[in-house]
Formats: structure tokens, sequence, C-alpha cells
DNA sequence: TTGATTTAAGACTCTTCTATCTTAAATAGA
DNA sequence: TCTATTTAAGATAGAAGAGTCTTAAATCAA
């Protein structure tokens, strides 16, 4: 797995927090939220207070509490919400997990995947939470977990696609 | 993490042998190759036998048995080894890990990562066992994991590559 | 002030990945 | 044939990720 489920949970709530910014002021309620999105609440919770301790959510205890977006979501990208909740190793590890692995002491793919992740990271770092948000609502985009009656049956694997 | 250790192993494991074939003809001992590339013997054992399976390499048990390639090392991509190990997901699943999305029922980030991962998936399949043994002698490269005493002390982190 | 609501934090469980250990099976060579 | 060697296979253990549960702390509203 490329990003680890708390981050794709995390990306997928920072989209929800964006758009209801948009339609009302204050804090998104966690509980409302891990509804809509299918997502453990407890577990939910646990992957917000990274987002508010990396500076990305702000957070408030009591009624008409919740998390609220920290800065403009035009400044935050999605990179962001990676680097907060796994790290900056997808973009700076080796693909054979060798240490040291760089330039001067590069290993077998060296070359070939800091192409890619870099690829990766300039991607992802040009994609802001507004803009990535308003797509979902222009081309109607889906970015909620599956509901449990929702068949949903693993992933779609299609090979074509590759060749 | 985008391959998994075993994955990792397996590929350093199969350049390992493909050089080893090179040198001498037979069946190249995975208690020596264990040694070198500073495996896990028992671990690594597993592995070998995951691509013994899938029919990448053939083993022989007793005395001068070991493993060896069962087809052309120039026939066998590095893609051949990451699927026959973590499996297709990496080039056909979605990043957020939503079942079902594909160019029909798209992801937010659906465009932009089916592009990385078809270049990952290009970019690997196009590299043989071969010819990346060969880059290996001719740059001199690394391609073991570091000993105990090697100090290696995580990997190196060089944020500025990316600015 | 009191009570209901909501996030914070820590402990705990479950699963998967990683790694180790033991025993069995096959093979070469004496 | 007998023995040492080497891979195969299964059981076990350890570590990390994913998810759950309980209690505490803060806040709003009555």
């Amino acid at each position: 797995m490329v990003l680890s489920k708390a981050c794709t949970y995390g990306i997928l709530a920072s989209l929800y927090v964006t758009r209801e910014a948009n339609r009302s002021k204050g804090y998104v309620s966690i509980g409302r939220m891990s509804k809509e999105l299918n997502i453990s609440f407890h577990f939910l919770t646990k992957i917000l207070q990274q987002l508010t301790s990396a500076g990305i959510l702000s957070s408030m205890k009591g009624p008409k509490g919740g998390v609220a977006l920290k800065r403009n979501p035009q400044e935050i990208s999605l990179v962001d919400i990676v680097v907060a909740i796994d790290g900056m190793g997808l973009f700076t590890d080796c693909l054979l997990g060798l240490p040291g692995c760089g330039e001067e002491k590069p290993c077998p793919v060296h070359d070939e995947w800091a192409g890619i992740r870099a690829d990766l990271f300039h991607t992802f770092r040009g994609k802001s939470l507004a803009e990535t948000a308003k797509r979902i609502d222009e081309l109607n985009l889906r970015f909620a977990l599956p509901s449990e009656s929702e068949e949903g049956g693993k992933s779609i694997r299609d090979f074509r696609n590759l060749l």
C-alpha cells in the first residue's frame, strides 16, 4: 500500500471539511463526518488529532465543537496531509529500502524511482484541498468509503489499462 | 512503504542470482546469498519459495542445491518479481483505497495517480534482471542490505532534492 | 451551576507483516 | 546404503498497523 489507511482517511476527511466549510461556518462534527464517510469514529478522531497537532486543523470540544481548517484550503496541499500522517518517507526513501541510497551511493533502481517519486511529490504538492474539493463538486466525484450495505467487493483491478 | 520488505528482498535476491549465473553454472546457495545480502536465511527462503512457485526460479535440494533462474534474465522484468510477491495492487489500486475507483467512477485523485502508477509499471516492466544486474557491475552499485557492523543509520532523507 | 455534548488521550484488541525455529524431504558423495 | 547438506513447509513469536473502548477534559446551553 502506497499510503497508510490512516493517511487515506485523513485525505478524505480533509476534503470533507473543506467542502463543509464552503457551506457553513463553524466546526465540522467528527461524529457526523465519520457516518458520512463510513470511517470508524474513534479511528477517525485519532487521525484528525494528528492533523490538528500538525497545524492543519483546529479543533473545539463541546457542543457545536468539531474540527475546522486552520489555514486557507488553497494553501493546503495533499502532500501536507500525507506528510503529517505518513511522513516524508514516500518521497525520500529508496524503493528497495537500502539505507543511504542516494546520488552518491545509488541502488540499482535509484534513478528511475527518484524520478517517479519526485513526479508524485510535485503532482500532489500542486493539488490544493480547495482545488480538489471543487473538482469533487463539479464532477460529482465520490470520496467516501462504501457503506456496509453497498457491496463494494474489493477493488476493480483492470489489467487492460496497463497493457 | 511502496513495496513490502519481502518484495525488496526478492528483487535483491533475484539480482544476486542473475549475477551469479553469469559467473558459474549451477544453483546458487540460499545460505551464502543470505549472508552476502544480510537477509535472514529463513525469511529469504520463504520469499524464494514464492518466486519458485511463481515460475521465476527453480530450486534444487541437497548438496550443491539452491535456486536458479528458470528463464532467461533478459525476459524477466522487475515487475514480474513485484507481482509474484506483492501482487498487482500497486499498479491497479486506487491511491485512496476506494473500491471500484476507475474511469467511470473516479476518486478525486484518480487521473493523477493513474498516470503515475502506469509510469511506474512501464518503467519497471521495461527493466530486465539482466539489464539491471549488468548496470550493477558497470557502475559498481550496491544492492545488499547493510551488515550489523555497518552503521547504516536509517535512510538519508534529502529534502532538498524535492524543492 | 448543572448536564448534555463533543473532542482528547490512553489502554486495549485484532490483524497483517516480519522474522525465527523446528522438522521433513530430497540430493550428492563417500 | 549412509551421512552430510540443502531446500520445503509448518509452527511460533515479535512488531507494526488498524480499529475499538473507556475515561477525562472542555464547552455550550438551559
